[in-house]
DNA sequence: GACAATAGGGAATGATTGTTTCCGAATAAA
DNA sequence: TTTATTCGGAAACAATCATTCCCTATTGTC
C-alpha cells in the first residue's frame, strides 16, 4: 500500500490535484477504482496522504543532506544544494508537491492551506535554527537577521521548484554560492 | 472584451486552470457560454490570451516600479519592493499567473510551458541589465556576477508568490534589505 | 476441509465537464 | 422600413469525472 502511495505521489506531482483523475490515480497505483475507493473515502484522502507522505520524504531528504556538515554554515550550504539538485532533471520537472498545492489548492481548499503553511514553517524554522547553530559555532556572523533570512530562503527554495518546473537550468555551485551572501 | 479577459485573469489566477470551468469563466466574465466560445476557440484559448494579458500587465507594472530609482541599486530595489507587494493580500492570495502555470501546466503542456520559460528569462534578462546598470553607475560591485545573481533573484520573486499563496507575512522592508546583500 | 471475512477488481451510475447549436435581440446598411 | 449581420443567451450534446455497488478470489479460523 505503501509503494502505492509512493507511485500516487508521483502522479499528484506532475499532474497536480484537479487534473489527476482517479483513473490516472488506478492506473498509476496498479490499483483497481473499487480497491482505491476501499482504501481511502475519496480522492482528497488520497490527496491528503500522498501529502504527508511527500512531506515526510522530503523532510528526511533534506535534513540528512543538511546533517553532512561541519558547522551551522556548511550545513545550510548543504541544503541548499540539496535544494537545487532536487528541483533539476526528472524531479525537477515533476515537481514539488508542496509547491504545487500551495499554488493550486492553498486558495480553496483550508485543510490542504493549512498543511501547506505547517510544512512552510517548519522548513522555516529548521533554516533559522540552523543559521542560529552557525552563529554558535563561529561560521555565521552575529549581526546576520535569522528569521527575515531564512524567511527569504524559504522563498528561495520554492522559488527553486517553480524555475525547475520551467526547464530553466540550475548551476547548483553557483547559485548556491550567491545565496549564501546572504549569511555575510 | 478587454474588461472580460481581465475578469478571466483574476479566476485563472486563483482557481488555475483546470479548476476553472468555463461555467465559473462565463460567470466572471459576464458572458454566455456562446459569447465565449464565439471570441475563443476552446478554453485553452481563453487561458493563454488572459496569460499574455496578465503577463503585459505584470511587466508594465514591474518596469514601472523599477523606473521610479536614481540608480541600477535603487532600481533593483524598487523592483523587489514591488514583487513583494503584489505577493502579499488580496493579490498575493489571489496568485500569480506564470507561477500557477509553471507548476500545473508546465509539465504537460508544451504551448505554455514555452511561454512560462520565455517569461521567466525575459524578466531574469530585465535583472540582469539593472545589475549592469548599477555597475556601470557605481551603485553595484563589479565583481557581483550578473547572470548568475539574476537567475538567483528570479527564484525569489517565484518564490514570493508561493509563500504569498500560503498567507505567510511579508516585510518587504526587511525582506528586500536581506536580499539586497547578494549585490555586495 | 468448510466457512466467514475481507481485500481486490470491474462494471454501472449520476453528476459535471467542455463544447456545439440554435434562437432572439440589437445594430448597421440600404 | 427593411434587410443583413453581429452579438449574447440558453438549452442540448457527448464525453469524462468521482463515486458506488456487486462480484470474485484469497486468506485466516474453527
Amino acid at each position: 500500500m505503501d509503494t502505492a502511495l509512493d507511485r500516487a505521489v508521483r502522479v499528484f506531482c506532475e499532474r497536480g490535484y484537479h487534473a489527476t483523475s482517479i483513473g490516472d490515480l488506478t492506473a498509476a497505483m496498479r490499483l483497481a477504482t473499487g480497491s482505491v475507493y476501499k482504501a481511502f473515502r475519496d480522492k482528497h484522502a488520497v490527496f491528503l496522504a500522498a501529502f504527508e507522505r511527500y512531506a515526510a520524504l522530503r523532510q528526511e531528504q533534506t535534513r540528512s543532506a543538511a546533517a553532512q556538515g561541519a558547522n551551522g554554515r556548511e550545513r545550510l550550504r548543504n541544503m541548499l544544494l540539496s535544494y537545487v539538485e532536487h528541483s533539476q532533471g526528472n524531479e525537477g520537472r515533476r515537481g514539488c508537491l508542496v509547491v504545487g498545492s500551495a499554488v493550486e489548492l492553498s486558495a480553496v481548499d483550508p485543510v490542504v492551506a493549512a498543511l501547506v503553511s505547517a510544512r512552510l514553517e517548519t522548513n522555516e524554522g529548521f533554516i533559522a535554527g540552523l543559521i542560529r547553530e552557525g552563529q554558535a559555532d563561529g561560521s555565521i556572523p552575529r549581526h546576520v537577521a535569522a528569521d527575515d533570512t531564512a524567511r527569504l530562503m524559504i522563498c528561495i527554495t520554492q522559488g527553486l521548484r517553480v524555475v525547475g518546473k520551467a526547464r530553466l537550468s540550475l548551476d547548483g555551485k553557483r547559485l548556491v554560492a550567491v545565496a549564501m551572501k546572504l549569511l555575510a
